[in-house]
DNA sequence: TGCAGTGTTGCTTC
DNA sequence: CGAAGCAACACTGC
């Protein structure tokens, strides 16, 4: 489940290895995961030869431009891995050259792999087979991405922009943070994290949010966010870096799947509810 | 055993 | 128009 942090930091270790290398091979198992082009000889004939000249991110979708006019946009939704190494095709699936860090639940569900001109591979392996992959060009891409909310993260996201924001949105405080189109990249572990430290309940209506509170989510928002990206996201889930080694959030997470555990602020037990079908976590004394 | 839970997005329904 | 519910899928845990 790759949130922004997540996200970032596979962005930041593809631009490490695999920027400036070109496509020469594709291959799938399961043609329904790429939605564009249509047909997967199709994707496969135009992805061909391209090299990759620029590696982004926005929201939880990364995107690969090559010269010309294409961009590949892979968004790994619940159970993707983007991993970089080397496999052997064996029985009609790939195992891995060096099994090493990763366990069965990745190394089993291998669904699309590249092959690169340096000889090595870029893979998606994804359990659940929810992950998005598409070949766009810029005007096809932009009318994608133009109903996502602001990058939180971005310079120009100010605490007055992001007021606006919840302003348009009515709802409980953790539904409209989750909500891509208010903003970009937070979902469940880090709305619970976000939350948990700026001392505000996920379900405080944000119509009913102070603008000291505002503020608060805000600032933490911005420290959060890029304190996960520090340590390379995540690793309750099963994300993985492209490396295949975990995440190291684990030690400053305080409330996301601690249900029963006590408070790091307080030493009250840590609750969880139902929000709209979703898990919230949270204080239920210091969180108000 | 079977069924709810997991968590993201997008489509359908009201 | 908006919100709510559900499907896409497969495995875990009770």
């Amino acid at each position: 489940m790759p949130e922004l942090p997540e996200v970032e930091t596979t962005v930041l270790d593809l631009r490490k290895k695999v920027l400036n290398r070109t496509f020469l091979d594709v291959w799938t198992d399961f043609p329904k995961m790429i939605k564009l082009p249509n047909s997967f000889e199709q994707f496969k004939r135009e992805i061909k030869g391209e090299k990759i000249e620029k590696i982004w991110r926005r929201g939880k979708n990364i995107l690969f431009d090559f010269s010309g006019d294409k961009t590949l946009l892979i968004h790994q939704k619940l159970t993707g891995h983007l991993l970089l190494g080397y496999w052997i095709l064996d029985n009609g699936y790939w195992r891995p050259k060096n099994p090493g860090l990763l366990g069965e639940r990745i190394n089993t569900y291998i669904h699309l792999l590249f092959t690169l001109d340096n000889g090595k591979m870029l893979v998606l392996s994804d359990l659940r087979k929810f992950a998005k992959v598409e070949l766009l060009d810029k005007k096809t891409l932009e009318k994608e991405l133009i109903s996502l909310g602001p990058e939180p993260l971005e310079k120009g996201f100010t605490f007055e922009r992001f007021k606006e924001c919840l302003s348009e949105k009515k709802g409980r405080i953790k539904q409209v943070l989750m909500d891509q189109k208010v903003i970009a990249g937070i979902g469940n572990i880090y709305s619970d994290e976000i939350l948990w430290q700026a001392k505000i309940h996920p379900f405080k209506e944000t119509k009913q949010l102070r603008d000291e509170e505002i503020k608060k989510i805000y600032d933490t928002m911005r420290e959060i966010l890029p304190k996960a990206i520090g340590v390379g996201g995540e690793s309750i889930s099963d994300f993985r870096r492209i490396s295949g080694e975990k995440g190291g959030f684990d030690s400053l997470r305080k409330v996301y799947r601690r249900e029963g555990e006590k408070c790091s602020r307080c030493g009250t037990i840590i609750k969880r509810l139902k929000l709209d079908g979703r898990s919230a976590h949270f204080c239920p004394m210091c969180q108000v």
